[in-house]
DNA sequence: TTCGATGTTCGCTGAACATCGAACAACCTA
DNA sequence: TAGGTTGTTCGATGTTCAGCGAACATCGAA
């Protein structure tokens, strides 16, 4: 269950492969949804490919720095890593996130049931 | 000379197109040198790549929306379109190029002899 | 131990991309 | 008219990428 090379080091983020990341409608929707800064897993993106594809963009956020995962158990969680990408890359991932939420850029990812939350 | 579709429109430009077009070094390279301003043709760069492959890049930047072209005789102009892509992504262009310029990415993209100018 | 849930990895495919050199078109100039 | 300059386009080549299903590993629960 665990990758090669997870979580990089904050000095290794290069811009390009960050922005190569946020190149792809389905990741940028993945992204929008982890701005809530909580941890997800896999269960809670509604996506429509395959799990094996879902993995392999997971993949690549993580790998370009973007998210922090940790593993407990089968699951992993995943969490946005914006203190990091912040202090690499001041506001990119504000005027990114913001310019995607107007466009809804990725709005075909979604969370599942997901309970009204807060309680 | 003339490209099949140039100059896209200001709202048909996408995100995900203009962060994939920054997505590669050469690519951010030449926008920094875009980046003062000026118009600027071929002669302008110096890059280490065959003159059909900048052409290429270039031709990317600008179905991406990045770029503005015009024709005069056989030469073409290009300057960056940065209003354009301000009014549609705020702050994107500043930020990335804030961020290329600290760490120099696609610092191997230069200008040759330009003559110092301002004459 | 057996089953289900959770993700990863492994081929595999088709599409997109970076790169080159060569050929071409358009224009200017001698 | 003959060259030279400027940039585009056209194969060709090799790489990367998104996507899938199938197989696998791991864990918790029955």
């Amino acid at each position: 269950m665990r990758h090669a090379d997870q979580n990089p080091d904050v000095d290794q983020l290069t811009l390009t492969d960050v922005l190569a990341a946020l190149s792809d409608p389905l990741r940028v929707g993945l992204v929008r949804l982890l701005a809530d800064g909580e941890e997800h897993n896999f269960g809670d993106f509604a996506v429509p490919v395959a799990k094996s594809t879902l993995s392999h963009h997971l993949k690549v956020l993580n790998t370009a720095g973007l998210t922090w995962r940790r593993e407990e158990g089968t699951r992993c969680y995943i969490r946005l890593r914006r203190d990091d990408v912040d202090a690499r890359f001041p506001d990119l991932l504000d005027t990114v996130l913001s310019a995607a939420d107007r466009d809804d850029v990725g709005g075909h990812v979604t969370t599942p049931g997901k309970p009204a939350a807060e309680c």
